[in-house]
DNA sequence: TTAGGTGCAAAACCTTTGCCATCCC
DNA sequence: GGGATGGCAAAGGTTTTGCACCTAA
């Protein structure tokens, strides 16, 4: 179980990491096909997941529907605009601490945590409702 | 649009506030049909969106594949086992204050952020990998 | 009476998977 | 060469929706 390199997973993992807009796999789809137009979606999921095990990418789940993914892998988390969808990074630091607390009250072994903020991002503020 | 007090609807609320595992849809339709055994899925699910979008109930989605829902709504946060997928409440309060900084620092309308831990519970933990 | 709610089933949606051809090492 | 990977399409699972009937207020 070697991990081979293969055009379609280098042009995934490009794409991915020279946007910042926490893309859907059906956007990634998009994208890459102008570069290999004959990809197909289940190449781009079977590679979304290969790389999400393998730790190069994490995924979000903020609206509960579709899945997005993200290219960065430092510290940091996420705002979502309950209007739009769109998610944007917020680089307030999440304290690794805090796991280790709640470990110890509840018996948990915490491997990680996420926090996430909510509600309209610039533009949909504008827009009123 | 009034709000119309059905078995349905109240059967829905009672077994979600009774229970404190965050249940999916299809466990609280299976519950619910106990009670009221024609019920439709339908029933549920535009019930529980119903209910949450009046705030009476909140929407979980840690997996990004099944939505859970939560009766409580006061100030806490939830644990996530990453083998069996059961969620738990955790007792560590959510600072508001949180949200009004990214709110200021970043331009957003902040109305929530959530606190996720995921790990393994701990009859996942003595079950091995 | 009547607008909102329900049951049923089909549709919509996202994601995974089986199968065979293809490609990388 | 041989196993990992890709393309294609079908299948899978969750959630939504259209429609005719029902029911709470």
């Amino acid at each position: 179980m070697s991990t081979r390199k293969t055009r379609q997973r280098e042009a995934i993992l490009r794409v991915l990491k020279r946007t910042t807009t926490h893309p859907t796999a059906d956007w990634l789809y998009i994208e890459v096909r102008k570069e290999i137009p004959n990809i197909s979606k289940g190449t781009v999921y079977r590679n979304l997941n290969f790389l999400h095990k393998t730790g190069e990418i994490s995924e979000l789940n903020p609206d509960g529907r579709v899945t997005r993914y993200d290219g960065r892998q430092d510290n940091h988390c996420h705002f979502s605009c309950e209007k739009c969808g769109q998610v944007f990074d917020v680089d307030e630091p999440v304290s690794p601490e805090l796991g280790q607390r709640v470990a110890q009250e509840a018996g948990f072994q915490v491997n990680r945590h996420v926090l996430e903020f909510f509600g309209l991002c610039r533009d949909c503020q504008k827009g009123g409702e």
